[in-house]
DNA sequence: ACGCTAATTAGCAAAATAACTAATAATTGG
DNA sequence: CCAATTATTAGTTATTTTGCTAATTAGCGT
């Protein structure tokens, strides 16, 4: 279980991340994304996975991932008590 | 200028953020409160220093490090954007 | 200036990370 | 079943990170 600090800590991790803000993708369309090799890119999304920032499902011969957005939410407490903020779990958005 | 994310990546520069968030505190006793060496500690608060997390002032032989708020409330803001929260920039902590 | 305390920098070894190419697994279509 | 496509795992290499001990710098009090 890979920590969630350390999957954020790459680029290119936190760009695919922004990438499934906008909805699921294929792992090759989003390998096609970026200047590195697929297989490169295929340990990317395993330590994504392994954070449990994103989750994969098959979809016939490709795989898609999508941002798994309960553990989103938990990084992103953890971060803000990391640095001092109150996490008010109502009115999240406004 | 190391990256923030790369400076939030290890637990002990997440506790010293923890740690601080109390208040100012010496090398000294921020290095006692951890099981690593004093040089090491030391690295540590350069990489914080570095990525621009805490502040660095020297209090008579000692230096005092505390948290530079400033930069915290930035780096709390990118984790925000990048999982697909809108940044209010209004009653901050409510 | 000298000694003492506090902290950092130097230098080194071990471990983890990131990248590539080549090889392997999974699935669909003919 | 075979071939094509998609993606991952294997295996290797280079770089970075981490952590140690030893040496150095900085300030204070005498």
């Amino acid at each position: 279980m890979t920590d969630v600090f350390t999957a954020l800590a790459h680029p290119v991790r936190r760009a695919v991340l922004r990438r499934l803000r906008a909805g699921p993708m294929s792992a090759g369309d989003l390998a096609g994304a970026f200047p590195v090799s697929k297989p490169t890119m295929s340990r990317h999304f395993a330590t994504l996975k392994d954070a449990g920032l994103i989750q994969a499902e098959r979809a016939g011969t490709s795989i898609r991932y999508r941002l798994n957005v309960t553990v989103a939410d938990e990084a992103l407490a953890a971060v803000m008590e990391l640095l001092g903020r109150s996490v008010t779990k109502e009115e999240d958005s406004r």
